[in-house]
DNA sequence: CGCGGCTTTGATGTTCATCAAGTAAAGTGG
DNA sequence: CCACTTTACTTGATGAACATCAAAGCCGCG
């Protein structure tokens, strides 16, 4: 669903995404975005799909994910609010190497590529604000994806929930907006055994457990289980 | 050990480095550079350590690892020459997340991080092509790590094999230049699996082994090892 | 209602890490 | 150049971690 477009020049998250850019600029790029919204589970970009646009994630939070040759899936990583998503192959590729899924409602902003390109073109300030950007997602996630290698099944589990509670929704108690088989997908395991894990620690007294509402009991001990590996 | 730093306007490999650099410019970046030669094994940039320069590899070839809190160690990557390398973190981090070491005898050259960063203030097009080559260099690592966690360990066995036949060395007998404990470390698994693996490999008459030396002598059948899983 | 997908628990099997032990190769000091 | 140490390589035996299989309950949806 597309809705009116704000103007970037007052959009309150502006100084977020665009601060090396000038009044003019900033009209510039407010000619060529559009606005959207996405119902959570809703497809936002097809993996294949000619990349025609950056997104910017307003409000929501996305899952980028890739399915195997086998037919299974695989999620590579959550974006949050205010993130550009999807920078890894716009530079380097036609095609997204990747699906990108809301698994929230979502409010998401599409900026035209061919604008980005003139802009960096034309703003070295602006080009090296989104190099630190794209650095920074890209470290992000190899770091992730490391750290996820070198543990067991229960370390993973144990991260996973800590990387909720203090990254994303910044609580002990919150609502897994992932089902135990997206979970799988993320921390590369099956789902019986996300679910057999998770009810370990339940039973452990570390969490609570409620359909898809999480409260973390026991924070030092899962950071514990998290380190231990 | 430095040597004499050859002048990147006459550089040989000029083309493949900065094609978007007019001849003035290029004068500049030669003004902060240095260029090095790494025997095999010699550690180039040390984890941890702070970031000053961009390392462009020359000749030679070389490795990105990392070494974890249990005192293990995984290699991230391998790069080849004419590729640049850690532009990962330079941006985004003041210091290295991987070491750099040289896996062959290697020529390397070191460009000051400030002087890419003016450039890339000043050269809307240079800016650009850093951007390209970060994207593609992400895109590889994350498409190579994506694919190792699907396979089994023969699977990833043959998977580098034909790596090293095909991307590296481009012919199907070669050395090694990796032990077989950098390859447990590059496929995530261990070396007494590794060597086990090859072993199966050279019963079966899919490949000859010499000490360092392996020769493919079924390239098909290694592919569908690949490919399975 | 009934179908398909997600969830949950238990039982079984396979893959792989770990342990152990021995050989070869490569560097080190006398 | 040879004893000595260390590090890499190799093979076999064992066990742990995890995937797979099976079956039953749940929920949303046409």
């Amino acid at each position: 669903m597309q809705i009116k477009s704000p103007d970037c020049t007052v959009c309150q998250f502006r100084s977020m995404m665009f601060d090396s850019l000038s009044r003019d600029e900033l009209g510039r790029l407010n000619t060529c975005k559009s606005q959207h919204l996405f119902g959570k589970g809703e497809l936002i970009v097809r993996e294949g799909s000619a990349i025609q646009a950056i997104i910017y994630l307003h409000k929501g939070l996305i899952k980028l994910h890739k399915t195997t040759s086998d037919g299974r899936s695989q999620i590579i990583s959550i974006a949050r609010p205010f993130d550009f998503v999807g920078l890894l192959s716009v530079f380097s590729n036609d095609l997204y190497r990747y699906s990108i899924t809301a698994i929230e409602d979502s409010s998401v902003c599409f900026i035209n590529k061919d604008c980005i390109h003139h802009e960096i073109l034309n703003n070295g300030k602006f080009a090296l604000d989104i190099i630190r950007r794209m650095s920074q997602a890209t470290d992000d996630v190899l770091q992730a994806k490391f750290s996820l290698s070198m543990k067991h099944l229960r370390g993973r589990i144990a991260h996973i929930l800590l990387d909720f509670a203090e990254n994303i929704y910044n609580t002990l108690a919150f609502d897994l907006p992932v089902s135990r088989k997206e979970i799988s997908e993320l921390i590369d395991m099956r789902p019986e055994n996300v679910i057999r894990i998770l009810s370990e620690f339940r039973k452990d007294g570390i969490i609570r457990i409620n359909g898809p509402e999480i409260v973390i009991l026991k924070p030092e001990l899962l950071r514990q289980i998290s380190d231990a590996g």
